[in-house]
DNA sequence: TTAAAATTAGGACATTTGTCCTAAAATATA
DNA sequence: TATATTTTAGGACAAATGTCCTAATTTTAA
């Protein structure tokens, strides 16, 4: 594998597990095993490595949700995908939070440049989720339940991390698919 | 002012924008207007200050509580207080998210000795809902309901901070107050 | 007024940070 | 094989970090 893509990994995954500030070029270049120097010719600045990684996550993001959409066989199973994440990464939320919105919180309070391409991966589950909720029937309002079930999802994986309850997954999940159902029902009459 | 408490009470307000990990004593020193090795006075390490601020945080959200609890004429109101932080403190959430969950996350992907008190401000409004849940005549699953508020007020709270949209807090809390209004009429049937 | 205590300023300290340079090594090309 | 290009290691650099010491100043108490 490419030294360039290692690198990129191992940031990836250092971002997520202790954030991007919390860490330094010193780590990442521990677990690449490379020289701290050798940084330089693959990327100039910390920013650069950032930006490479948050783009790593958009098209792994792009394909999830291609998968999602190719394996779904109605809107509401598609929903439903997106929606299981919590458990499907209950492990990795539990211990580090959602990737997306510990980012994007972390990024805004750095006033960091790159709080607007973090965005974009919020922006990606939106666009993706409003289309799910148009298939679905609920054209006048897609964008308003798109921006609930992600809100949702947001509050599940934070609460998640900070008490570390299975049952509260597993119940939130639960409630959040009763209501998916219920709005696949509303489409029907 | 005692300078104890004006360090603590910019410290409380420098964690909450830009986070713990990026503020340094000289960010603190500069606000409060002393110099740098004065600190070591008052507080041995950065930790200090922070479970000072985190006792604050504390003390000053039990009062806060305890008005809710005054103010408010029934159960219902009282959860409705809460919901109706989201709006209150709208311009802030906006600016920097939930001054809860933001700490308990960074301090989580920290590794950091005081996550276990900065979750004790979660745990304050847990306890404090499913005593407003169970005086609803949920009894049975109070706490439940109180995670599940405290959960969507978070998920809010996120998707508020990435998106700065007004109207979408403004919908996500009025549907919570619905929701808050249905359990009430379940109570009283 | 004088002595004691509390508070402050200023700087030393080792360490770590991101950034950047250069010479050596590895790889590819002729 | 000989040359050119890519990739690497190691370290220099200034700035910033948290921590800690000491002498001066301010405040309090006798």
């Amino acid at each position: 594998m490419k030294t360039q893509t290692k690198i990129i990994e191992a940031a990836d995954q250092l971002f997520y597990e202790h954030g991007f500030e919390a860490t330094s070029f010193a780590h990442i270049a521990e677990v690449v095993n490379i020289s701290r120097g050798n940084f330089y010719y693959h990327f100039k600045t910390k920013d650069e490595i950032l930006d490479a990684v948050i783009l790593a996550r958009l098209t792994r993001t792009e394909s999830m949700l291609d998968q999602w959409e190719i394996e779904g066989d109605s809107a509401a199973d598609r929903i439903k995908s997106f929606i299981k994440i919590l458990i499907v990464n209950q492990t990795k939320i539990m211990k580090f939070g959602c990737p997306v919105g510990t980012l994007s919180a972390e990024l805004i309070k750095l006033d960091h440049n790159a709080q607007d391409d973090a965005n974009k991966l919020f922006t990606l589950f939106r666009v993706w989720l409003k289309r799910q909720f148009e298939t679905l029937g609920h054209n006048e309002n897609a964008d308003q339940l798109a921006m609930h079930l992600l809100g949702r999802s947001q509050g599940v994986a934070s609460l998640t991390n900070a008490f570390k309850d299975e049952s509260y997954v597993q119940s939130e999940v639960n409630q959040m698919c009763d209501w998916v159902d219920q709005l696949t029902l509303k489409q029907i009459h």
